[in-house]
DNA sequence: CGGTATCCCCGTCGATACTG
DNA sequence: CAGTATCGACGGGGATACCG
């Protein structure tokens, strides 16, 4: 339970509700569309169980989420308020994307990167057939270095380990680069062009990959002066 | 310093630099146009100097605010990146006055009241006289009851104690009426037509008495299905 | 899958007093 | 006017283990 502001002002009302670490990140991925408990927690892996749980009951109770516990498994909607929360995370994300390009080693995170990217693929520009990305970070250390991709025209799948399906494209890059790229901050072309990201496999579906991908929700906001933002085309 | 994410997503980024408590009301107050420190403690009265200093610290570090020290005081000036939190704080408050509709005793605050007042008088729509108008609140004890507003066209002062002009208006309600006129959650026309509040003084003042003031930037923001809002006209 | 239970530390914040 | 200094309490939240 957060603590009053002790003002009438609608925005100390607000922030009294969303001000404690990790509630926006939750409405963030509520709005992405995440429902289940074991769902969200994909989205904010470093957050301890219990305190999402927590967070959960103070949404449900401020009247931004409602628990459904149909059969099916528990979800957590966001309510017709919580939907209206909208906003404050696209003004949120396009100011943070515009005004904070700097991210460190400690924001990247490949699970987390891929958990992205497998959510906004845009299965219509996929070939019919599955299709499986491999994915390799030659700066991260084994464990998690190498990740795929497995796409279907339904559904699309991440892996820690080879799903073991052939493997349609390649793609290698630094995780900055590749995180760059999905943020905005690198467009495919200029990647491609100063061999920041490397894409191996049938020159057809080499040059298709780019279509594969819906960015980030904040790829394309500008950039303030000449930073570099998604080229045109 | 508030600890990261460890996120890539911008809006993590984002919510590192403004979920700590206060921060986002002290935007809002520079927004507002706030710039000496004493000035914004009196928009953020219930925080101590030592946390204000320490945020407004946090905010120049990270780039949201400048530290001028002129001669003529020290004043803190939003940069280009906090000038750009506007549509943060805008949203922010949009969804405040549709969604928190209950505010409580304790939120309510005559002095920060007339000191929001104070800054949203349309001196156009004001008596080139001094105008002095004075606010009871008869369900407030007496330290906090009686307020005065001495308005001229380029200035306005708030002040607990008689400045001893002339009054030429009082306007009496519960300080819970005066708030929802202010947020507009009630509007002028209703409030006068229910005696929710009364304005004493010559008529011609009386009539004109809300063009004076701007209210709420948030009070033409719509209401969620019947909730009163402001009336048109 | 969908959470609770427990434990404990450390940082945050509030309160108050005081200074150049 | 523009802050610092100091201090103590509390509770937020991280870690880990466990349950229905």
């Amino acid at each position: 339970m957060s603590s009053s502001y002790h003002q009438f002002c609608p925005v100390a009302k607000a922030m009294e509700l969303l001000d404690e670490r990790w509630t926006m990140l939750i409405v963030r991925e509520l709005v992405t569309g995440s429902q289940h408990f074991n769902e969200l927690r994909r989205g904010v892996p470093r957050m301890s169980p219990t305190l999402l749980s927590k967070r959960l009951h103070q949404l449900t109770r401020a009247g931004i989420v409602d628990r459904h516990d149909n059969s099916g498994g528990v979800r957590y909607v966001l309510t017709a308020a919580g939907r209206e929360l909208y906003p404050v995370v696209e003004a949120l994300g396009a100011w943070g994307i515009r005004w904070i390009g700097e991210i460190g080693e400690e924001d990247l995170d490949p699970k987390l990167l891929l958990w992205d990217m497998h959510r906004n693929i845009d299965h219509q520009a996929v070939p019919k057939e599955r299709t499986v990305i491999s994915f390799s970070f030659p700066d991260v250390l084994p464990p998690a270095r190498y990740w795929w991709l497995v796409i279907t025209p339904e559904d699309a799948d991440v892996c820690d380990a080879d799903p073991g399906y052939p493997v349609s494209i390649t793609i290698t890059a630094t995780l900055l680069n590749m995180t760059r790229i999905w943020r905005g901050d690198l467009s495919w072309p200029d990647a491609l062009h100063a061999a920041a990201v490397t894409i191996d496999g049938p020159a057809q579906l080499r040059r298709a990959v780019p279509q594969w991908f819906t960015l980030s929700a904040f790829a394309a906001v500008d950039r303030p002066d000449n930073r570099q933002g998604r080229r045109p085309g």
